[in-house]
DNA sequence: AATTGCTTACGAATAAAATCGTAGCAATGG
DNA sequence: CCATTGCTACGATTTTATTCGTAAGCAATT
């Protein structure tokens, strides 16, 4: 398996990254529309934040033409391991268990998402 | 149901928070000692930290003798639920299903935790 | 009574994160 | 050709979090 680098997304560099991962690939306008839907912070800010994010190797770029297409360069399920993980130890004393019975205590699931924990705790059980 | 305060503490104010959490109450002191064990700051730090949970009401404290006894005044099923709830929304897609799938990918629960996870999924099912 | 040890208070330094203003460059349209 | 628009670069400022040094009080001990 591929060593996780273990990076930890601001705040900010995060709500990035959550367009990043939806959209593919987007420059810095796109991101910031998305933003500011939410939030209001400069053009320049959110410009900043990328270009120190490329710095720091969580997303990469091609500028090959003037305006810059950028991508997340760490991956969603990575980044929500480590977030998750950090959490588990820090929050609910090494148990992801705990976290979990928070996790379904705090918003009802659909049938579907119910079965879908189930196969996997079924999965876990037969080990 | 009683207002739950948006309080979002600080690394280093959970820290402390969960050593309050374990022992119910404790001075400056002894929450240094038991943070220093895997950290090194100075005493004075943990004493500042402490001093600005109290102004923002995240702890109380008990004055009445030179050694001031602390306690937190927010719980931690309070403070779990808010921070797992942000989580669920940025970084989950507000889908509590796939922080669980995580938290379970993640560490291998064992038989009892299991167990009880699956009591708990019985419960959601039912409803 | 002086010393020692432990406490709180608190200003200030440092570090890290977020925000913004301004400059410079290229393309575009009048 | 020049004004406008939209982009990047980047230094500087602001805000927030963390860390620490120093002073002062109090009580036990010498």
């Amino acid at each position: 398996m591929a060593v996780s680098k273990n990076i930890k997304p601001t705040e900010s560099e995060l709500e990035i990254l959550r367009v990043l991962w939806d959209k593919g690939t987007a420059t810095v306008r796109e991101v910031h529309e998305i933003l500011s839907e939410h939030k209001d912070a400069g053009y320049t800010t959110t410009l900043k934040l990328m270009q120190i994010m490329f710095e720091k190797g969580i997303v990469k770029r091609d500028d090959s033409s003037k305006t810059h297409i950028y991508r997340a360069n760490i991956t969603r399920e990575n980044t929500q391991q480590q977030i998750v993980g950090k959490m588990i130890n820090s929050l609910f004393g090494g148990s992801s268990t705990q976290l979990v019975m928070q996790a379904l205590g705090n918003t009802v699931p659909n049938k579907e998402e119910l079965d879908e924990i189930q196969k996997l705790l079924d999965n876990l059980k037969k080990q």
